[in-house]
DNA sequence: TGGTGTTTTAGAACTATTATAATTATAGAC
DNA sequence: GTCTATAATTATAATAGTTCTAAAACACCA
């Protein structure tokens, strides 16, 4: 499940963190709130430049280190920019992603699109890979990339 | 079509370059056929120490420079690293990858197999993504992560 | 073969990320 | 509530991948 849009407020974070063995710090509620908040997968130095205008004070090694923590406790994955940095996204659940070439940004197809699409995936060929290269697919990363030609249609 | 292990000989080379509008040189022979002949999708510097050790000499800047030259030109492909670096690819039509989260290599799956997944794609919820988000997919981009559980089965 | 624009190159510069080590804060015991 | 042990934060330095610079070498065509 996306967490966007839900509010979440310190104490269900501060649950959150609990249940996945994370010390709650004010950093680190900063950051995964900033993160969860996101539309698009925003990379480190984005989640900065956001906190440095609102929070009182947070440092880059923290957002690093924090975004290292988030992901290693499974609350938040790193996804491979095509560029030179790596962006973040608080969804970890399997969806699949939009690269618009014009703008580079990396955005989610909304939930039931996209469930629809991993739902109608060809699991006998899934298998068949599977079995002809010895291989376990833990998961699978799919992009769509392309460009927007007008505005997405509201999607309830 | 994947050009590797097609045997390139200079000939062929500089015809492909010719027709992509790239001069010929000695160093951007070898990037390429390096490039191309490789089962994994190599780094910038895996190829510069491969070459480094059989070329009578090219320079790292020349290998990064050779690369962009051949992205932009269509005869290969920049592919996103999960890590610090980019990959490389001389395989530029649509096909899938393998990400070995052992060892962290990515590599191709087999032409035919891949093949077989994206013929069963489910095109209508494509479309639908399409006309929904407002969005022209112009290619898509699949990873399928997971580890190894034995030799693959040869395929011919 | 010569002239001209292109490519190569060593090295410097740049940028994203990680490491260091001192300071500060958290969570749990009392 | 206070204390303590342990973990997180921070400024800063270090590292690593990539791009830039400008001078020398080269490819291509007339
Ligand atoms: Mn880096
Ligand atoms: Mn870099
Ligand atoms: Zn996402
Ligand atoms: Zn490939």
């Amino acid at each position: 499940m996306h967490q966007n849009n839900h509010n979440l407020d310190e104490a269900a974070v501060h649950s959150l963190f609990c249940a996945h063995s994370l010390r709650f710090t004010r950093q680190r509620f900063a950051v995964y709130t900033a993160l969860a908040s996101e539309k698009v997968h925003p990379t480190a130095d984005q989640l900065f430049q956001k906190l440095s205008r609102s929070e009182s004070g947070i440092s880059l090694a923290t957002v690093y280190n924090t975004l290292e923590a988030l992901v290693k406790s499974g609350l938040a994955q790193k996804l491979a920019d095509g560029g030179t940095s790596a962006r973040y996204d608080a969804a970890v659940d399997d969806h699949l992603h939009i690269r618009d070439c014009a703008t580079g940004s990396l955005s989610d197809v909304p939930e039931a699109l996209g469930q629809k699409l991993l739902d109608n995936l060809p699991q006998d060929v899934l298998k068949e890979i599977e079995d002809t290269l010895g291989f376990r697919i833990s998961r699978m990363q799919i992009e769509l990339i392309g460009e927007y030609t007008r505005e997405a249609v509201e999607v309830n």
